[in-house]
DNA sequence: CAGGATCCTTTACGATACTG
DNA sequence: CAGTATCGTAAAGGATCCTG
């Protein structure tokens, strides 16, 4: 993957546009959000929860969007010396910060069905 | 891909990690809210425009994410009877709903890069 | 100019099994 | 319980050529 720091910012007024995709690099795939709202709802949740939570995702997914999510210092994994071993992921201070892009999302969403979706009910064009 | 009736809520608590979903489902992708900043900093663009304001973009790519937003009633295609024929491409009255949206996401990415990138400025973390 | 057709490579994602 | 290994499919992404 090629990278050239973090699109350095040029324009000024593409300043906005550059921080849009520098956001959506680290908030990447089809889990990413739905793990960080679990984890904005529930403060600390294991792995099992989580796989539970996030309805749809797999193990393996599951797993990998952590470690993403963690190498971006956006959740914190602590393991705990249980016998057998338990493992507790929770957002950190940074990860915290997206509350407001998950409050408009969420927001968006229930908004998004009421208004919209009836409108294209009966074609495919949300499949 | 399937489909149950857009995550039909249950337990209210999870009405909004369900809205994540939806919305997410609607705007997969690294590119949807690049073009969607982009169209809502520009008003119109043309499909070239377009090809130069989402930069790493290519056409096969542009193309298919406009044909999708456009299906979910968030951008307007217009042909223009010029010759060559130009294509315009703009935000609908539903499309603009996402603005704040957008804004959080910039604002964040633009956060994010003071205030947590130079942790990992060494490491391969966001690569 | 706006894109579709084709071909090919690389990730993303998923199901099943297996280990400390 | 918390994952990794393995395998396989489906999309993402790129290059080139082509058409209205």
């Amino acid at each position: 993957m090629k990278k050239e720091a973090l699109s350095s910012s040029s324009s000024g007024c593409k300043t906005r546009i550059l921080a849009i995709k520098d956001t959506m690099e680290i908030l990447t795939g089809k889990w990413k959000f739905h793990i960080i709202g679990s984890l904005m709802l529930f403060e600390k949740l294991r792995f099992m929860e989580l796989l539970r939570e996030v309805d749809g995702i797999g193990a393996k997914m599951l797993s990998k969007e952590l470690q993403d999510l963690e190498m971006n210092h956006l959740i914190r994994r602590t393991v705990l010396n249980t016998k057998p071993l338990t493992v507790e992921y929770e957002l950190t201070d940074c990860g915290r910060t997206l509350g407001p892009i998950i409050d408009e999302i969420a927001k968006w969403g229930i908004t998004y069905r009421k208004t919209l979706y009836h409108k294209s009910e009966t074609s495919e064009s949300l499949v």
